[in-house]
DNA sequence: GCCCACCCCTTGAAATCCTAGGGGTCCAGG
DNA sequence: CCTGGACCCCTAGGATTTCAAGGGGTGGGC
């Protein structure tokens, strides 16, 4: 086992997969390995959960689907980003940097001095 | 409707909450008080959340807890990081940071050269 | 001909958080 | 006096997301 996957963050797979479509269409299997790609194999996707995932985006009229044919010949469901999905992945984005930096904000955040008299 | 205000808080208020425990002991509201102070109020966690989290740590061994009096002479449970929990919280904060940068990393992710040739 | 990489899908469990309630106590102001 | 708001604790039930573990089908290299 190489780099121990970091256990995906609840809320965080969305905005990955709005990302990973960005400059053009993808299927389901590419945009897994597109997120163990740019994320250095830190995070890793299972199948399991990307489907489901896609589903739901393509729900919330995120992404758009179209069945196709792979680079490697076969029988694939290529997903587009849809206007509304490029809005969400702006927000997303924006909002992730803001936890993000929250959190770290937080683990930094000095302690009140004990010393300082009442 | 039971989406997280943040969403992106799944995972991490286990983080917060031994976080916010590293100097002193706390009682669950004050708990939550900090966490909103450090983080600028950029997160802010509902009762309904913060206790039975509590409750988890303390299960885990992570955290201990004693009955108390609070500063406005109320009754109040205190909780302590146990060593476990020092060691658990150091690891959450490497595993997150691991994770956030990831998430940076492919935010800002290149795509690749479209006219490169093969 | 066989196997592996490619590619799609579903079910059920597990974990976490929120909503929406329920209490009780101290103290300042009217 | 008595009322309201901050302080402080707790729980049940529902919603959502992710994972584990399965299933299946096809193309091309050896």
């Amino acid at each position: 086992m190489p780099a121990p996957a970091v256990e995906l963050l609840r809320g965080s797979l969305d905005l990955l997969i709005l990302r990973s479509l960005t400059q053009r269409a993808l299927h389901g299997y590419a945009v897994m390995r597109w997120i163990d790609d740019a994320t250095g194999s830190a995070v890793q996707i299972e199948e399991g959960s990307l489907y489901p995932a896609l589903y739901r985006l393509v729900d919330r009229e995120w992404i758009e689907s179209d069945w196709g044919v792979s680079e490697n010949n076969r029988r694939a469901r290529y997903y587009t980003l849809t206007p509304k999905g490029r809005l969400q992945l702006k927000a997303e984005v924006r909002e992730f940097t803001r936890f993000a930096n929250a959190m770290f904000q937080a683990l930094s955040f000095p302690e009140p001095a004990r010393g300082t008299h009442a």
